[in-house]
DNA sequence: GTTGAAAATTTGGTATACCGAATCTTGTTG
DNA sequence: CAACAAGATTCGGTATACCAAATTTTCAAC
């Protein structure tokens, strides 16, 4: 059995329902029902929820079944503004401290999405992508910072991922992250400060499109509720 | 009854006992225990050790007891580093976004402080001025940004208290609020950057050395250990 | 037919009991 | 006397049972 420990291995299930969107948006998460689901009691199921909740993907109402968050696009706007803070300072630390593997290893990430981004799975595509940023993070040598950086990245997962399997901007964003490498590898701060700049811009401008079409869905579904 | 969680009560029971020195780095927190001594059952004191956990006041540790944090240097200075971070930010879209309210909040609290300080007692000193920098955290109008800066803050709590309490530089606190609120009242966005710079790296300096110093003792007591 | 109140059900909150792993004790052996 | 092994104990992990609040449903009265 691996070492980690249970509530963590249903958290993971948790987060990779609702990301992948098996749980959609407004979902009840019942814990009896959940725990049943899963083969476990209610215990490790309810710590599991509290993981998940405090990410952000679950929000707990009080005396009622948590729910799978609904991000609006105010919510979606703030996560991204300090997203946007926190890879800055990543680079800016990673510019410093940084080691020679550390950098080898992003540009071995870089150089695999650049050498099949016409063939991959957007899910696999996906992945890498989210890697490549957790490895500036890393790579910044602060863990708290760096524990963040993955916290606010899965909040942001699913709204980028729809944004990313819509877009035809793969060739951009394998552009944006060749500059990120480069101002690292240069450790130039305010280079990597720039290209982190525009990659996220961007970012924000993609997510904010899909959540308020995807807002807009819910509202139609809202109106016509009969289930 | 308060509207709050038990679990919720008994950690802020903990954090508090854990921040005026009454749990000392180090000490373990045995559930069965914990939970007797409060007059609860396991459940919630599990989950308010989760809570505090997570704020990183309490190390988890695989099959062990739950044990006090005993962040090194390292580990301080990251989070001050953070914090920095986020405290700019804050300012900076507090500038943008704060309400004449909101600015007003942050003047009377600065008032009350300028007012007292020569009579006030440390520990109540030391309140007011976690309260300004969350109110302007608030003030920034981004709710996760207010989050982090909140978790941030509670772990540097318990070295930023004995910081405090060591030296005699509350004219100084004073003087670096007062220039942030004159840069807020301004929204003068590079001023509020440039005065909680001033601020906070006075911060990193008092902090990591009354930590360096905790450590030695701590060492000290290691070397000796016998009970 | 609609409205309101009461009862039943659902659901999260809390307590407790059980289990297995890790640790500490103790006794025996070299 | 030291070292190691086996048993006892401690403690976190998990399951389950009970409780109270909230919701929903149903039945009665207007």
């Amino acid at each position: 059995m691996s070492d980690q420990t249970l509530p963590e291995k249903i958290a993971n299930q948790l987060r990779r329902d609702i990301l992948r969107g098996r749980l959609a948006p407004g979902d009840s998460l019942k814990e009896r029902d959940k725990a049943a689901d899963l083969g476990v009691s209610r215990t490790p199921m309810r710590e599991a929820i509290r993981i998940v909740a405090r990410e952000g993907l679950i929000t707990l109402r009080p005396a009622r079944s948590p729910i799978v968050a609904m991000p609006d696009v105010k919510a979606v706007t703030d996560d991204v503004e300090v997203l946007l803070s926190v890879e800055k300072l990543s680079g800016k630390l990673a510019c410093e401290r940084a080691t020679d593997a550390d950098i080898e290893g992003i540009a071995v990430i870089t150089q695999h999405m650049d050498n099949n981004f016409t063939t991959m799975d957007p899910l696999d595509m996906f992945e890498i992508d989210m890697s490549f940023h957790s490895a500036i993070a890393k790579a910044s040598h602060n863990e708290p910072l760096a524990e963040i950086h993955s916290r606010f990245l899965a909040r942001l997962w699913r709204a980028r991922f729809l944004a990313a399997i819509k877009r035809r901007n793969r060739t951009k964003v394998i552009a944006h992250h060749t500059a990120i490498l480069a101002a690292l590898r240069a450790r130039d701060a305010v280079a990597i400060d720039a290209a982190i700049g525009t990659h996220l811009d961007q970012l924000s401008k993609d997510i904010a499109d899909v959540i308020r079409r995807e807002h807009q869905d819910l509202q139609d579904k809202a109106d016509q509720q009969a289930d």
